[in-house]
DNA sequence: CAATATATTCAACAATTGTTGAATATGCAA
DNA sequence: TTGCATATTCAACAATTGTTGAATATATTG
């Protein structure tokens, strides 16, 4: 089942949208504007994806399989790696973010405007139920189970809460609100994610280690 | 300059606003869904509070004064507790994140929503850089001072971005999305303060002196 | 009470919204 | 070329948007 190939206008259209509903939300942009970035008749949209909403839906799913796949490949490396012997947590949560970095750190800014949608689907009430589950939420169990091999003495109630902490900061990551940069007074940027991920994993490593650990 | 005491349709209007624009964001919400829920003419609103930007500010700065007193108390009550000798990583968290969590506890619900607004806000690339600097930004520096106190071999990159670590797991859970419901098969709740709470406090502690501990 | 300020509703406005059907252009197969 | 499907634009639609001025009710003050 092969995908037909999109025109280039249409891409142009999930493009446009990808920036502007990354930034302002599904109902802070209109169709016009979506258009009009895109340079193209309003009209284009809904004949290619249909009503807003789906083209919303769209958007969100152009890369999301990509992505997933990418995740799952770089977790299961990781668990190869650490043939026999137990993964580290490290490992875990490296294998975890790195797909996220990379892609944040892609030559195509698209993936950042991406990446910030995602942001803001997760932290929505709203949307969060109903694009997260189809793809998102796999990985998000196999990673869980990955952090229970490594962590055998942990409550799965302790996991899940450590795993929410993770997933918030991620988010504010992903979001790229530039307020780091103002609280910091310049000295970190949001768009610094060499930064943000090389502190992030001994951080939420050491927060899994205290609040699942073997001790507890 | 004593405040005005608003009539109690106009108090309707705001928890209406509140409980509204948290859940779906300032597009999302129109003047005559805010009227509708809070029983009231769409006239009233704009004579009382003006545009809807304005509405908006008049619902964020309700209680923001109010929550950013009691953080700096508590902040401060905690600081004298610890009479000369040196504040634990676990106290300035707990103090920093106390009033929330009180707030949230409340049995009033529009705390639980403004809290979620708050969120909204944070992760907002929009709103944030508009509503957060007036108030919460102030209390941000008090609490990143304490933490340098705290750990005086820091640097204050780390400090900051293990700062918006715990900025992002706090905004995630002030949201209240229901995801952890849901990928935990029910053995957490997002309305479970004192689980998310209690493990908090020893997560960001236990990343806080990982990444900026003595041995850096 | 009257008079006056405040609060609230009613009705309407111009502008903008998502969406659609008809019209036109473009690419491709025969 | 001709035919035909796809792509794109144009123009317009009913519905909804935020906002406002006039009208009416309610409270406050003299």
């Amino acid at each position: 089942m092969k995908e037909k190939a999109r025109s280039e206008k249409s891409e142009r259209i999930l493009d446009a949208a990808e920036e502007l509903f990354a930034r302002h939300g599904y109902d802070g942009v209109t169709m016009r504007q979506i258009a009009g970035a895109a340079e193209v008749d309003v009209a284009l949209a809904s004949y290619h994806f249909g009503k807003k909403e789906e083209l919303f839906h769209a958007v969100f799913n152009r890369r999301a399989e990509l992505l997933s796949v990418s995740r799952r490949e770089v977790l299961m490396a990781s668990a190869d790696q650490a043939d026999g012997s137990k993964q580290t947590l490290e490992q875990i949560i490296e294998a975890f973010l790195l797909p996220l970095k990379l892609a944040q750190e892609s030559r195509d800014p698209g993936w950042r405007n991406y990446l910030a949608l995602v942001a803001y689907v997760m932290t929505s009430p709203v949307w969060n139920e109903v694009l997260m589950p189809d793809v998102y939420d796999k990985r998000v169990s196999e990673f869980v189970d990955a952090l229970k091999a490594a962590l055998p003495n942990a409550k799965d109630e302790d996991i899940h809460w450590c795993y929410h902490y993770v997933s918030g900061a991620l988010a504010l990551t992903l979001a790229q609100t530039g307020r780091i940069d103002r609280l910091s007074g310049g000295k970190c940027q949001s768009s610094d994610f060499d930064a943000a991920y090389n502190r992030m994993i001994p951080f939420v490593a050491a927060g899994f280690r205290e609040v699942c650990g073997v001790g507890s």
